[in-house]
DNA sequence: GCTGGCTGACCGACTGTTCGGTTAAGAATG
DNA sequence: CATTCTTAACCGAACAGTCGGTCAGCCAGC
């Protein structure tokens, strides 16, 4: 897909396509650092035509950040997610939000660089505060239950163990080095059994 | 300080205030979503007379980040970062980050979400890798030396750790019920110790 | 021929910044 | 204490460019 200047022609976008490419200079520049003429530059189409596909910039946002969180809510639908003890579905949970993360990096990204500046993203961020208020909880069931350490607070031990998760937004590349199952095992076993060797 | 309009008289900034302002409103809004008119209205200035005290939009973001690095690369340099057993050292640098982070807040916050459109962002990003780099490096050591697990990567370990550490600019605050140092604390354990009790 | 994907010209609003001018506030003076 | 001076902090107007978006018309592809 090469940028071209002055053309005639269809690349022959659909909504898909075009998303991905919106949500891949989305991240790279931030959403407020892209425009919409550099994204149609990266399209190789006029900034015109892109509103054939998408009625405004913020759709395009939209679109891609309720993927991401259509996502993380059906990891806690899984049936794993809800049955059995609270320590092993938050493991369940762990595991199956970077597998998320991981197949659904560029929006799960741009979910995660969500400020609130327009209706839409503070609609995800809302949305985004029921997901880590259902995965707090699981943290606290597991902590009641005696099966996580007491010294620290659930809802720290859930921020940070979040916080871990979502970082790898910042650094992991499909072809880096690392499979999916071997990042949600580091993840797990970093959060769970710990660092040092004794 | 109100937001006022049309309005004479000297709120009386220097550049410090006036950076404090921007660097809250960049964190709130994005540096890109933030515009200099918005700045000013926040001010109770006009948008020209934040010329006065700095040169461009861009250089109150180089300030803001150069504080942030600045305060990490210290870390780096104190003693106890120095001598000693690498999971030691390791340990330091972590609680010591921790400390940092929380510590100059605004400005860390706004140097973990610059993305590189400009000059000042891509310096910044080139020294973050920095230190980034000399942080996998006390990992891998410390790994070297069996001290740390050896069935995650050093430099997925780093990057998990320091994930978990950045994370905590989306969710601390200064009167958010936990002390500097029963967070840097929890991250600790939690890195070290993992979160399962046996 | 028809349809829908695209174009170019355009819009109003906004962007970061400049520049000549004003003035608030503090210091100095009698 | 009142007045004058000084200067840095501010103002308003303007700028060139950019922003997201509109719309009539063209045309690629079936």
């Amino acid at each position: 897909m090469t940028e071209q200047t002055t053309r005639r022609g269809r690349p022959g976008y659909d909504l898909e396509s075009l998303l991905a490419i919106a949500v891949q200079l989305f991240n790279e520049r931030g959403y407020d650092g892209t425009s919409m003429e550099e994204l149609s530059r990266k399209l190789g189409i006029t900034k015109s035509a892109i509103y054939h596909h998408v009625p405004s910039k913020q759709e395009l946002l939209r679109l891609a950040v309720d993927r991401a969180l259509d996502g993380l809510f059906a990891v806690t639908e899984e049936p794993r997610s809800l049955e059995g003890r609270a320590i092993d579905r938050l493991e369940h949970v762990v595991r199956r939000s970077v597998a998320v993360l991981v197949e659904r990096l560029p929006f799960v990204t741009l979910l995660l660089r969500v400020r609130g500046n327009t209706k839409v993203e503070r609609a995800a961020l809302a949305r985004r505060r029921e997901f880590d208020q259902l995965v707090t909880d699981l943290v606290k069931q597991a902590a009641a239950d005696g099966d996580l350490r007491s010294d620290i607070d659930p809802a720290v031990t859930s921020r940070l163990l979040f916080g871990m998760i979502n970082s790898v937004i910042e650094w992991y590349r499909p072809r880096g080095g690392i499979t999916p199952d071997a990042l949600a095992d580091a993840v797990s076993t970093l959060a769970f059994a710990g660092l040092r060797v004794d």
